[in-house]
DNA sequence: GTCTATAATGGGATAGAC
DNA sequence: GTCTATCCCATTATAGAC
């Protein structure tokens, strides 16, 4: 009986459809069970929803907006860029195996975004800002560690977003912890060779980036 | 009108799931787009399945016994391992570009089977299998190219799969062909690092495997 | 074994009162 | 803006004739 705002109507039914993906998946998210769960009525959905496709953009284009990265924020504290990428992806798998819902979610809403003409353009959208977001998350922990990347820094974001997907996948299936403990520690090793300290004392005339 | 035996009906059915889910997705995997499929009625679906999750769980077990990861087995002919460690996942990528559904599909009856309790041992074995199968390719390539892995081939294979993985649902989101392969190529490169020549001519007393 | 017909359920969307 | 009640369709599964 209570009035509330479209807007806020909208943020909560997304909230509330979040967690019924999360908890239960994709194909459980009815508007009947996205309503029960957000504690409204059906037709409050259809009042700030045309449709259910119209509630899954919104969905999918809130979390392109917020999603953060923030495990992999802890890169950027520290003056060895090879602990920095470990303890860097160390932190992503901790939260994925802290939620696991969530990233699975992800995954869903992912696949199901590429099912959908409504929604086909937003996984590139996704993509492109999972890329930016870790390129400069690699470009401030490389300052920060006084090294330059050898090779350009789209193709190593590239290289970690493919990297924390395939062992989220892995891991997801037969929940090895130790051997994507294994994985992530062996992709650590291999990124920090990508870099060349910034401060040598001899003159390096090599180019930053390989041809 | 025409009597088709159980076994035949089974599998019948299966191919034509498999294709309803790789052109339209898992979603719209309905028992009737199935069968429209397959061309049979209604009930010959439920004379042969019990019931909808009955026949997912015959097409996921199908896949896992007869996925024969082809494309990465061109990495077995070669004497240089860079060279079959590239080409390799290479000729994944290109079996992922000419069929793209088909990658699609197994990653969305992945996340389907991790939500269902009926299917919720299959990813572990899906996954098992395709370690141990890459894990098979590594040792023969390795033994071809005179060289011996330096770390447990079981994790240099896990390695592998979270790749082309990670490569997949990139490629999927976004496209970007040269990326991907670029991503691949330094795979590649970093994996290739991994071994040392069999044959010395100096006597090595290093160990194998790092401890 | 195979079919048509239908039961039973669940879901998206809307009408219309308040 | 919000609600209840309802329409209408798709789906799973089964019944029963042949």
């Amino acid at each position: 009986m209570v009035r509330i705002s479209s807007t806020d109507r909208r943020s909560a039914l997304i909230d509330a459809a979040l967690r019924v993906i999360g908890r239960d998946g994709i194909h459980a998210a009815t508007t009947r069970a996205i309503v029960a769960e957000a504690d409204m009525s059906l037709a409050s959905f259809h009042y700030v929803f045309q449709s259910r496709d119209d509630m899954m953009h919104g969905l999918v284009a809130s979390l392109i907006e917020t999603q953060t990265l923030a495990a992999l924020a802890s890169i950027t504290e520290t003056t060895d860029i090879h602990r920095a990428l470990r303890l860097g992806l160390q932190a992503y798998f901790e939260v994925l195996v802290a939620h696991p819902q969530h990233e699975q979610a992800l995954m869903e809403l992912l696949l199901y975004s590429l099912r959908s003409d409504d929604l086909a353009d937003l996984p590139r959208q996704q993509y492109a800002r999972y890329h930016s977001a870790v390129a400069e998350l690699l470009v401030a922990a490389a300052s920060s560690a006084r090294v330059s990347w050898t090779r350009p820094v789209a193709d190593i974001a590239r290289t970690i977003v493919c990297i924390t997907d395939g062992v989220t996948l892995a891991w997801l299936a037969d929940r090895d912890a130790e051997a994507s403990a294994r994985v992530l520690d062996f992709a650590a090793d291999s990124l920090a060779v990508l870099t060349r300290p910034l401060d040598a004392e001899h003159h390096n005339p090599e180019r930053v980036h390989t041809p």
